[in-house]
RNA sequence: UCCCGAGUAGAUCAGUCGGUAGAUCAGCGGACUGUUAAUCCGUGUGUCGUAGGUUCGAGUCCUACCUCGGGAGCCA
């Protein structure tokens, strides 16, 4: 092997070892210096490889080389071999071209392990947007981010750089590959700051680029939702939304529940008509009547059918055979709502589980809100810094509090109760068998309690008709979780499990038993008591980062009048 | 869908009693040896949401509509 390969950076390897394991296919610095000519290709004996596995060539006998795909990816000390699967794999992204003409190959570090793993003197690249550039005579001052993490790295450039000209001219959002060496900054901001022996302009931006360097509203920024990913606030927002998913996962997964994924296109509604989303092949110019109605049995599906606005009735059967599953998945809701809660299309998480009652349901509701608020204060505590500094003061504390409290558990009567001798009064009335409005919610949990609480056990009249009814013969078994700030966050029941019963509250509500008959089927043979809840995962996001309007938790929102993009 | 508010420069906003519009930031030009939303000097920027109406004259008053935001309902 050339001796080249031998300059593995100082910066990396110790660290890495000592890292936790690799999450995903993580980049990492270049052991070349820059601009050395005698850089060797890649070896061509090198295994080709399906990506994201590593393997040995058996070419040289001190050193393992890792490739993926048909890129070299790493030279490891053959001792060090038995730590492989925990290395984060690197990819080489290119040989390419200096601007002296020589021939270089370098790895791209990711500017959150530049700055949390760098070591100063190592050379690396950085590829990334410009947020703020500075000019003046003899030094000029970029920062760059690549959303790794929400800071960026301070990129140093001097007169001497080949192209500074150009550099100082470029604008707030172009694109730079920077290669330099890491060192430690003179000045306060930050620790470590690179400072550029070469900058190449991979993708520019000029005046027009519409993200400024100063703050904008949220109101503006929902009109460029393509670019607004590129800013503080959204790049904290989808880290921590990306990570949270990734842990609901995780927490179901630990507790031996199965992901089943339900459909999206459905013929059933069960939670009322008028608020599907119609999917239909029909020529909607002229559609086929029948008693001057639309006529669907020659429609794709030989029915009329819309996109699911919930996947409990199908995850319930799931449930009668795995005992313990969870949907998570988009969610269509064709309602007129023009809320900061509301959205047309949103992703909901959805367990049940199958010979469980409402205690049960309550006990893994609140292991799971709590699981989550600790992962994120624990896992997404930069970001969680900025929330908590930018858009809501006393975010951190309340999940702090929430993520160790012991939730509360309040019957529907004693909320009412509670609510008749509030010293308050409400715009609402307050009447057992009415439902809580949201200033009644909020009052329970911030005033009452003063914390999280499920209050359980509602009047029938209020719930849907697959709830289990309770020996009262007024009452069903649903709770709602109520956290302070937000109010609602979960909504769950046992279900109702006695076929008579069942039947007996969907003629009462007006639900034709024909038309779910394989739901019935499963209260035929083998039914069990079982027990579910819905959490709408973009409230989730709310809660965890203070953001007030889910329009800026969901990438793409979709409301009305709004599906651009 | 209902109630309330808003719509003025690329962005954020001001605009008095009705007399044809202004600030800051961004941009552009220049200066500056270490900046952190850099600073300093100079500089440009408008179908005042749309359509009507009142008036000698409308950004301003009236009506309708459109759009956005906040609250409510529905809910997750």
């Amino acid at each position: 092997m050339p001796s080249t390969w031998t300059m593995m950076s100082p910066a990396l390897m110790p660290a890495r070892c000592a890292g936790p394991p690799a999450t995903s296919c993580r980049t990492a610095m270049v052991p070349s210096a820059l601009g050395t000519p005698s850089m060797p290709t890649p070896p061509k004996a090198a295994p080709s490889l399906e990506r994201g596995r590593a393997s040995r060539s058996k070419s040289c006998n001190r050193h393992i080389i890792l490739v993926m795909g048909r890129q070299l990816i790493r030279r490891v000390p053959r001792l060090s071999t038995m730590l492989l699967p925990r290395f984060p794999l690197c990819v080489i992204n290119d040989a390419s071209q200096s601007t002296n003409g020589a021939t270089y190959m370098t790895l791209r570090t990711k500017v959150k392990e530049a700055l949390s793993q760098g070591r100063p003197d190592s050379t690396i690249l950085v590829k990334g947007w410009v947020r703020t550039i500075r000019n003046s005579k003899e030094v000029t001052f970029i920062s760059l981010n690549d959303g790794s993490c929400l800071s960026g790295i301070q990129v140093v450039v001097e007169p001497d750089l080949a192209n500074y000209r150009e550099i100082t001219g470029i604008g707030t959002g172009s694109a730079l590959a920077i290669t330099g060496v890491l060192q430690e900054s003179p000045a306060a901001g930050q620790a470590l700051e690179l400072k550029a022996s070469a900058i190449e302009v991979i993708g520019g931006a000029d005046q027009d680029y519409p993200m400024q360097k100063k703050r904008h509203t949220f109101e503006y920024l929902r009109t460029i939702a393509h670019l607004r990913l590129r800013s503080n606030t959204f790049g904290a927002v989808f880290r921590v939304r990306s990570a949270l998913a990734q842990e609901v996962h995780s927490f179901f997964a630990e507790r031996g529940f199965l992901y089943v994924h339900t459909p999206i296109i459905t013929s059933n509604d069960c939670e009322g008509a008028g608020e599907l989303f119609r999917v239909t092949t029909l020529d909607m110019a002229r559609p086929p009547l029948k008693n001057g109605a639309v006529d669907f049995s020659g429609d794709f599906f030989g029915g009329a059918t819309g996109l699911t606005v919930s996947g409990q009735l199908e995850g319930e059967l799931f449930a009668q055979a795995f005992s313990d599953i969870y949907t998570f998945g988009p969610t269509f809701r064709a309602e007129n709502s023009n809320t900061a809660r509301h959205a047309a299309e949103f992703w909901m998480i959805e367990p049940e589980m199958a010979f469980a009652d409402l205690s049960d349901d309550a006990d893994l509701a609140e292991a799971f809100l709590k699981r989550l608020c600790r992962f994120a204060l624990d896992n997404c505590q930069e970001d969680m810094s900025f929330f908590n500094a930018q858009i809501d003061k006393g975010l951190i504390e309340r999940i702090e509090g929430v993520a160790d409290a012991s939730f509360a558990r309040m019957d529907y009567g004693e909320a009412i109760e509670r609510l008749k001798k509030a010293p308050v009064s409400f715009q609402f009335p307050v009447e057992w068998g009415l439902d809580l409005q949201s200033e009644h919610e909020r009052y329970l949990t911030e005033q009452v309690v003063r914390g999280p609480v499920f209050i359980m056990n509602y009047p029938k009249e209020i719930k849907a008709f697959y709830m289990r009814q309770n020996g009262d013969g007024k009452t069903v078994a649903a709770m709602d979780l109520l956290v302070p700030k937000v109010g609602e966050i979960i909504g769950g029941s046992q279900r109702e499990e006695r076929l008579e019963l069942l039947e007996q509250r969907m003629l009462e509500t007006g639900i034709a038993p024909e038309s779910l008959w394989w739901y019935l089927d499963t209260r035929r043979w083998g039914s069990t008591p079982h027990a579910g809840f819905g959490l709408g995962f973009e409230r989730l996001i709310m809660y965890l980062t203070g953001m007030e309007n889910i329009r800026d938790v969901i990438p793409f929102p979709r409301t009305p009048r709004h599906a651009e993009f």
